[in-house]
DNA sequence: CCGGTTTTGTCATCCGAATGACAAGGCTCG
DNA sequence: CGAGCCTTGTCATTCGGATGACAAAACCGG
């Protein structure tokens, strides 16, 4: 049973989920090997030992996350275009709330000797998306930042979510909080970068 | 020796540190004790266990945070009156960076099951600012999404910060990065809410 | 001032549980 | 068979928590 029909596939998914749901030291691998329905030991064999397994889980979250921002890179050729580049990364977000939370924990926990994940992954990501920005963008207009701001902003909102009135918390999984939020955001970049006002 | 000379305090300092640094499934109460120069044991006796350790923590923290916020509130007088509230709120997190860290851990749900952290905490503080917003902002203003914005920009610039070109990270504690942040979030806001631009 | 008692602060130590890791063996299907 | 897949079993380590012992200080009746 279970073979080996993405055995693999399915211990990325549980530890992903569990990963983000409480970050590295709040996971154990037998919590990862119980959800993906497997023996402690079969996970060590098909990934190996818990390191391994979040290097694992995290490149596979980036390597989604680059997808997706390449290609919206590749269609920006105006000041408007980045506009649909950031509704692109929204979405994307929303769509896979484990990202923003793996990002989340991974920027509060330096203890994770995995630097490279920085060094190698995420600055040529936003590099590659500030040059995009950059030449479709009045100069003088603080690029990184307005990057930052929406990554801090996006991955706060769809991680954590917003508390509302009533003390329940709302994350971009709720579609009345994510037009919510994807309104502010344009209205908060188009100003930014010197647009107008974008009536949505 | 030590006597009773703010042991509490010594602890509750190293705690904090600690799990605002490492969260608190990344903390372990040797690790405190050890930070503190005192016992496991004098630890618990002192503050009790893993767990009324965290929420004394956190309650000392929302105490500052608190006051810092109900003193600017007092003088928010009109809407230019916001951008000094929020300048407040920057300042105290530049100066106490644990605040934001811990509250980041928090937001991924670090230790759920002291839910009412949030629910006697951050909403009724959320309210008292939202309540002062709202007398001196235009209608139409979402006045609770400027908020989470800059809460979330400002915890997370405050405890993850920015990746700089280089590979370092930058976070409020550089005077330059706050500066940068301070002006970007003043304009944030005051276009949120129907200002004209600051130009600081 | 004083002897004895209580309170307060600290420590070394132990316990049960959980963790990460690994060795060795057993499936099962081509 | 035998290689890929999975399990059982075990190990050292570490965790949070609790205990009992001890010293110093505070307290108190005389």
């Amino acid at each position: 049973m279970t073979s080996s029909d993405g055995a693999r596939e399915r211990i990325l998914d549980a530890a992903t989920r569990l990963f983000a749901a409480l970050g590295y030291d709040g996971t154990s691998t037998r919590m990862i090997a119980e959800a993906a329905g497997l023996n402690v030991a079969t996970v060590a064999y098909h990934v190996g030992g818990k390191r391994d397994l979040y290097v694992a889980v995290m490149e596979r979250a980036h390597t989604a996350e680059r997808q997706v921002l390449s290609d919206a890179v590749a269609q920006v050729e105006d000041a408007g275009g980045l506009l649909t580049l950031v509704d692109r990364y929204i979405d994307f977000c929303a769509e896979h709330p484990e990202v923003p939370a793996l990002w989340m924990h991974r920027w509060l926990s330096d203890a994770a000797d995995v630097a490279h994940l920085e060094e190698h992954y995420v600055r040529p990501l936003l590099e590659m998306v500030a040059a995009a920005a950059r030449k479709v963008v009045p100069d003088g207009v603080d690029v990184e930042y307005v990057i930052w701001t929406v990554v801090w902003c996006t991955h706060g909102f769809g991680s954590g979510g917003v508390l509302d009135a009533d003390g329940t918390r709302h994350g971009l999984d709720d579609p009345r909080e994510l037009a919510r939020f994807r309104a502010n955001v344009r209205r908060l970049v188009a100003t930014a970068i010197g647009l107008p006002d974008p009536a949505a």
